[in-house]
DNA sequence: AATTATACTACTAAATCAGTAGACATTCAA
DNA sequence: TTGAATGTCTACTGATTTAGTAGTATAATT
């Protein structure tokens, strides 16, 4: 289950790509239009800043920016530094397993591959993707 | 995060399926083969129980075993039971979605498409071919 | 100096996780 | 018919995680 930490980071850096104009976007003005916390994003936000993919500006005017274009942004990216890596299991977390069991470990490989599964989608859709191929049919939302 | 519920359902399914014969496997058994509580897995077992994936009998000499041939189990029925239907969002946890805000929620279809590759991956792995040496494409994970 | 903003740390209520514990029901064998 | 072996079910609990709140410090602009 992904949690709001991932979620949030998510609307943060879509509301960004979506506002950020040539300026910089305050977390205030997020958390008005995403109606979160802004208390809470501000600590979301930190864990986006640490991994690289925001450029950010104090006082006046400030805020954050994207530091790379929307479609070079995806969404595997903000996933994997605010959700532990994407793993299913503790022990794919680190690389190489610690795992002492690893070794006889028979269900191992369906884990594995269910990361892979959930990387490879997600590494396939960017910010701009998300912002294009939004599309309302009914309930059944869908990206093209 | 794939929980010790939906882990050690899976790992019980295959003991099962490695040790029923054409008997029954009492849980003291699997306890013991797979180093975990009796007691926890009592939990666990009645979700798969009442589930239908297996048939059980009562007192001496009782136990489970599998209502269907192990290739007929997907390890997507097994985490469907133990890990709530498997949804990476709440909201699609109940059909139709009940979420006041997903008819314009942007990121819902994130959410959707990753349940389906998800699901979609799990429901094409058995627990006859996960014994029978389950390697994943395209990975260095595999079963030695 | 006042205002607008980010940066960082500490704290907390509520929920979930990972079990333990114990009472009860059923079946079979001696 | 009694006792051992098994499953069934509910209640409880310590530890951890989640989803925040609160407060202080720092930086840039007017």
């Amino acid at each position: 289950m992904i949690s709001t930490r991932g979620r949030y980071a998510l609307r943060m850096v879509i509301d960004l790509a979506q506002n950020q104009g040539d300026g910089y976007v305050s977390l205030k003005d997020i958390a008005e239009r995403q109606d979160i916390s802004k208390k809470y994003l501000e600590q979301i936000i930190m864990i986006l800043n640490k991994s690289g993919i925001l450029k950010t500006a104090r006082g006046y005017q400030g805020g954050y920016r994207l530091s790379k274009s929307p479609d070079q942004v995806t969404v595997a990216e903000i996933l994997k530094e605010t959700e532990n890596g994407l793993s299913p299991v503790a022990c794919l977390q680190q690389s190489p397993n610690e795992c002492p069991r690893c070794g006889e470990c028979i269900t191992l490989p369906v884990w594995s591959g269910l990361k892979d599964v959930m990387l490879n989608y997600l590494e396939n859709i960017t910010i701009q993707s998300i912002i294009d191929n939004y599309t309302v049919k009914g309930t059944d939302n869908y990206i093209i």
